[in-house]
DNA sequence: AAACTGTCTATTGTGGATAAAAGACAAAAT
DNA sequence: ATTTTGTCTTTTATCCACAATAGACAGTTT
């Protein structure tokens, strides 16, 4: 099959949401804008919905006929795109099973293994590359150069620099940037968190994510941002497999950003960097104990 | 046709050369090696010699029969790879013709411009998206975001902050560390050019990117390093299509870099912070007057 | 007049096919 | 005992085809 309809599909589920919530459905350009997808995806999803019995859809009247069931949606796995099947395996093999460092990467092998085409999982590798953990021969294989302690390192050792940077430029946004309102939020995230630490520890990953973005996008610059996206695919991935001591890391690092909010909302360089490179320290201890 | 056969031609006419030089050539794996190809490649080459009435080819023996005439190689334009061509043809378009930021991009058209398949140009884009100069719409066309004065402006913000980074380290470097000798050599290269500075000139690209990639490997951080690729191809292409003034740029560039790597030997911070800071202040003006 | 729908075209994402290139292995030569 | 060669298999680089998706345009509705 050429092409996957998983975007027809994944907005198929997101539209029965909206269904649910309304007697009828908006304009077919306002569905499209609502669900992030072009109009042809919208009249599919409402021609599905149609033969369902869920709708009557007759040019511009949408008139919900009823309640959507469990088993009008379709399922999960239907809907993950490609790239992120691909991302997915490849990094359970990387991260999970015991790769070593030096390995060769056959793309037809990985492949054949995820049930899919060369061409998607070359594109996969290419893109992937940009994170420092594969390399590749011209003309022959890709090379993993491997989780390892001086890949952490190195990463580390630049996200310091970036976040460094980041942070005092945050503390030079004007008042009314949006950034401060975002940094509320987060702040109020952390404390309801914290408040319930032992049952709501898991949604550090997230937060914790949210949070540093939002400080490198301050510094306004696409390299810095994008390099953010490294740090985490690898933190998102690390988590998934290291659970040891979840609870107690995460609570430490929920204080350490509250300084460090703390430091920001002063805006004294000396205090932010001193707050910055605490946080930044342990994080880095953290991941550096999880390799060995 | 499914591959060029570039690598092929590529190597033959290097080869060429080598026969040039000698009575007989050396085994099949070692000329692999001296090529940088397989052992397929190098029988097809051999193949092609003796067709050619170049060699005598008979298991080990191979005797070179006559020197190589010009009409003996392939032609410059068919050794090539097709990656090199969609990135020069790119770049031409988005640099040299007026490319406006907001631009698409799309695929297709590319493709049937260079006159070649879809997917390569696709893994161009992919591996070109890094630069930060393209941003992909997914299951849409590519967005062109311009090589803008913001964009210089963060480049050299980063470049800056590596740079400085790299060249501390560098004089940490123990002082019987190869790249020591590897500054010698580059000292050299500098003076020989300033003396000759009107014919020479145009060797300042080269030796410009040798140099600031020598400093870059001494932070031994791959993602250091990686970024350079970013700062070779945007001065690369820049030079190419801006020669304003190159003579006077050159030398005045030449002249600062001698400064600094005589900051690196004195392995005095201050001095060498001093000297590489002033460099790449020059620097990113030059880039950001040839933007306007 | 502005927004919406019907219809049609163009482009993207992905699998499959194929020549080029890499590389494995055993037999042969030094 | 290495190294080299002959032969064969596997993988990569590239083109092409086709379904999914985006997007353009004219006619229709409010």
């Amino acid at each position: 099959m050429a092409k996957q309809n998983t975007v027809f599909k994944d907005a198929f589920n997101r539209c029965l949401k909206l269904l649910a919530e309304t007697s009828s459905l908006p304009s077919e350009p306002e569905l499209g804008t609502a669900l992030g997808v072009s109009r042809t995806t919208v009249r599919a999803i409402l021609t599905r919905m149609e033969e369902l019995q869920l709708l009557a859809w007759d040019k511009r009247a949408k008139v919900v006929l009823r309640q959507p069931k469990p088993e009008d949606y379709y399922p999960a796995e239907e809907t993950d795109s490609l790239s992120d099947i691909i991302e997915r395996s490849f990094m359970r093999r990387i991260l999970a099973g015991g790769a070593e460092p030096g390995m060769q990467i056959n793309e037809l092998e990985l492949a054949r293994d995820i049930g899919t085409g060369t061409t998607s999982v070359r594109e996969f590798l290419i893109r992937f590359s940009r994170f420092g953990l594969i390399e590749k021969r011209p003309n022959s294989h890709w090379i993993l150069k491997g989780f390892t302690r001086e890949f952490a390192l190195e990463l580390t050792e630049v996200r310091e620099m970036f976040e460094l940077r980041s942070a005092a430029s945050f503390a030079a946004l004007a008042p009314d940037h949006p950034a401060w309102a975002d940094l509320d939020r987060i702040e109020t995230l952390h404390h309801e968190i914290l408040a319930d630490i032992d049952n709501r520890y898991k949604e550090f990953s997230e937060l914790d994510e949210r949070f540093h973005l939002l400080v490198h996008t301050s510094s306004s610059n696409r390299f810095i941002v994008d390099f953010y996206d490294i740090i985490t695919i690898v933190f998102h991935y690390h988590y998934q497999w290291n659970k040891t001591n979840a609870r107690e890391r995460n609570a430490r690092a929920l204080e350490e950003h509250l300084d460090y909010i703390a430091a920001l909302r002063s805006r004294d360089p000396a205090r932010i960097e001193t707050a910055c490179r605490r946080h930044l320290k342990s994080a880095r201890e953290t991941l550096l104990q999880s390799i060995q």
